[in-house]
DNA sequence: AAACCCTGCAACCGCCGGCAT
DNA sequence: TATGCCGGCGGTTGCAGGGTT
C-alpha cells in the first residue's frame, strides 16, 4: 500500500493565494529548486510538495511565457504532437518558456477543435476527409499548414516511439530546428478540405463509404 | 436582471520510472 | 532482487468568468 504523497490534515487545497506564492518565491530564490517533499515545511506553507513543485513550475517560474501562443509556437505543437502524441512535457520542452500544463490545456481547448474542424483526427493528425479533385491551394495548408510531411531526420521516422527517443536522446538536444516540413504532400489524389463539404459530410455518412475510400495517411505514418 | 451554458485554465490525483538501500 | 521514496507526467476535475437565452 502506497503512502500518500503527503498528510493530507492541515493541507491547503485549491487556489494559491498571493502570500503564498510569495513565501514559495522567497524560498526558491534563495534555496533553489530542491526536495519538493521538505520545501512546504521549509517555507512554511500549508501545502503538500507536489502542489508547490506544479505551482512553481505552471506559474511562478520567473521563465514562464504567458499570454496567447503565437502562430508558430501553434504549428509547432501539432507537428511535434504529430510526432510523440500526448507526452506533454516533451512537447513543452521544444516550446521555450511554454509549460507541459500550458500546452496541454492550449490543445484541448484550441488545436484539437481547430484540426477537428479542418476534417483532420487530433489523435493521429490522419484527414477524415474524402478525395475530390486536386485544388491550386490547400484550405488546411493556408490556415494551420497541417503537420503531413514531417521530416525528422533522413531515414527515421517511422513512428511515436522513434521520434520521442530521439528527441529525448540528449545527444541530439541541439536539434531543436528540426527541418519539419509542413505542407499538404498527397502523392497521389490530392484532397481539398472544404469546409462547405465538412458541413454537408455527416459522420454516419461518411462511415458508410469507409471502405470504398482509403483516407489519406499522412506521410509520417504510412 | 436572472438563469443557464460554455470555455479556459489552474490545480489535483493517481500512476510510473528512477534511484537508493 | 525486493522494497520504499521521490519527482515527474498525463488525465481529469472544479471553478471563475464571459456569453447567451
Amino acid at each position: 500500500m502506497r503512502k500518500p504523497c503527503c498528510d493530507k490534515q492541515g493541507i491547503n487545497k485549491g487556489a494559491w493565494s498571493k502570500q503564498e506564492d510569495q513565501k514559495l518565491v522567497d524560498y526558491i530564490r534563495i534555496h533553489g529548486e530542491g526536495c519538493w517533499r521538505s520545501l512546504p515545511k521549509a517555507a512554511g506553507l500549508h501545502r503538500c510538495g507536489k502542489s508547490c513543485r506544479l505551482r512553481w513550475i505552471n506559474y511562478l517560474r520567473p521563465d514562464i511565457k504567458r499570454g496567447n501562443f503565437a502562430q508558430d509556437e501553434e504549428e509547432l505543437i501539432i507537428k511535434l504532437h504529430a510526432l510523440l502524441g500526448n507526452r506533454w512535457s516533451l512537447i513543452a520542452g521544444r516550446l521555450p518558456g511554454r509549460t507541459d500544463n500550458e500546452v496541454k490545456n492550449y490543445w484541448n481547448s484550441h488545436l484539437k477543435r481547430k484540426l477537428v474542424e479542418m476534417g483532420i483526427d487530433p489523435n493521429n493528425h490522419k484527414l477524415n476527409q474524402y478525395p475530390v479533385p486536386p485544388q491550386p491551394h490547400h484550405a488546411a495548408t493556408t490556415s494551420m499548414n497541417v503537420a503531413c510531411k514531417l521530416r525528422v531526420s533522413s531515414t527515421d521516422n517511422d513512428g511515436v516511439s522513434d521520434a520521442a527517443s530521439y528527441l529525448e536522446d540528449e545527444t541530439h538536444a541541439a536539434v531543436s530546428n528540426l527541418d519539419l516540413d509542413l505542407t499538404i504532400a498527397f502523392p497521389s489524389s490530392p484532397i481539398k478540405i472544404n469546409e462547405e463539404n465538412q458541413k454537408k459530410t455527416a459522420p454516419i455518412a461518411r462511415n458508410d463509404h469507409e471502405e470504398q475510400y482509403t483516407v489519406p495517411t499522412l506521410l509520417l505514418f504510412r
